[in-house]
DNA sequence: AACGCAGCCAACCGCCAAAGA
DNA sequence: TTCTTTGGCGGTTGGCTGCGT
């Protein structure tokens, strides 16, 4: 560890004495290296700790207390652009309040309007609307967990034909197969942060994922059902296993599926090769339409 | 007055990327 | 080019406070 392990350093609440010696020193030296810092300052605090206290209580214009309307729409606002959050880069645009500080507000209005039913963004917030721009979803597709939410936002009928199936399937089918959070389940419908995959062809809702897979996002990628339909579930079942480099949701950390199953204790659930019916799928995607807009997705299309 | 609960907020942890040696 | 250190970030935790019972 860098900085947060040496035994010698006090944790826990700042003092008035250590916040007046941390606010002299950075005032009189600057901040060209935190550890630096601490050891100059003659505090028995990691250079991290000594960082974080100071930008976001002992800095000169850091701002305390509730936030205001404005900086509520900003926040608001910001989602609406990026289709996420984005801690340090919103507190660029919120002078005076840290990244901890917009976190802490955004996660405590989350949690309470969630555990009413609520969402968590303003009633007059219409995100379809401005995620429909062509700039907007192509932003999005830097991140594939914000695609499928940006597109099935859309439609509320297919929305409510997936959720009323999984509702009775636990949490963490949704976190692991699906990708959606568990909140989502909890109030009965699927807006807001939620994820689910691309439109399943039927008759096999989750098929098994292509063999680069980068996201659990890929379990539609039409091109490999294209491929391996031929394959009966067994045959590809074993493709899938010996074959699948799984990664974390970053795409980044590599995990055995043995170990993504144990941690989760959902064998069952965790089996791409689960059938779900959507029989009816098929007529709400030709309702929908626009569900289609882009080459993956027509494949997709013509798959069903 | 005592207790439990929820909300808030400060602080920590672990991961990662950039910078430096 | 490789390894180490540092800073930055997002997620999470734990303590404090206020409120209701």
């Amino acid at each position: 560890m860098s900085s947060s392990s040496s035994v010698d350093t006090k944790k826990g609440t700042w003092s008035k004495e250590e916040d007046e010696i941390l606010k002299a020193y950075v005032e009189n030296h600057g901040t060209r290296n935190w550890n630096e810092v601490s050891k100059n300052a003659g505090l028995i605090r990691c250079g991290k700790s000594c960082r974080l206290r100071w930008y976001n209580h002992l800095q000169p214009d850091v701002k305390k207390g509730p936030f205001s309307e404005e900086e509520e729409t900003k926040v608001f606002v910001f989602y609406k652009k990026y289709g996420e959050f984005k801690w340090s880069k919103l507190a660029e645009e919120l002078p005076g309040r840290s990244d901890n500080d917009i976190k802490n507000f955004w996660n405590a209005r989350k949690r309470k309007l969630e555990r009413r039913g609520l969402s968590p963004f303003p009633d007059n917030m219409e995100l379809d609307d401005e995620l429909n721009s062509s700039q907007q979803i192509e932003d999005s597709q830097e991140d594939e967990f914000h695609i499928p939410q940006l597109k099935f936002r859309k439609y509320p009928s297919i929305f409510d034909e997936i959720n009323e199936k999984l509702l009775d399937v636990p949490n963490m089918f949704y976190n692991n197969i699906v990708g959606s959070t568990s909140t989502l389940i909890d109030r009965g419908s699927i807006i807001g942060t939620s994820y689910i995959p691309m439109a399943p062809p039927p008759p096999c809702s989750y098929l098994p994922p292509p063999m680069e897979t980068q996201y659990h996002g890929d379990f539609m990628d039409p091109d490999f059902w294209l491929h391996n339909s031929s394959l009966d579930n067994d045959d590809a079942r074993r493709v899938y296993l010996s074959e699948t480099n799984f990664v974390d949701e970053k795409g980044k950390k590599p995990i055995s599926l043995e170990d993504d199953v144990e941690a989760n204790l959902l064998d069952d659930f965790m089996d791409p090769f689960l059938c779900i019916d959507f029989s009816n799928l098929e007529d709400d995607v030709e309702a929908g339409g626009r569900l289609f807009d882009n080459d993956d997705n027509r494949n997709l299309h013509d798959t069903i």
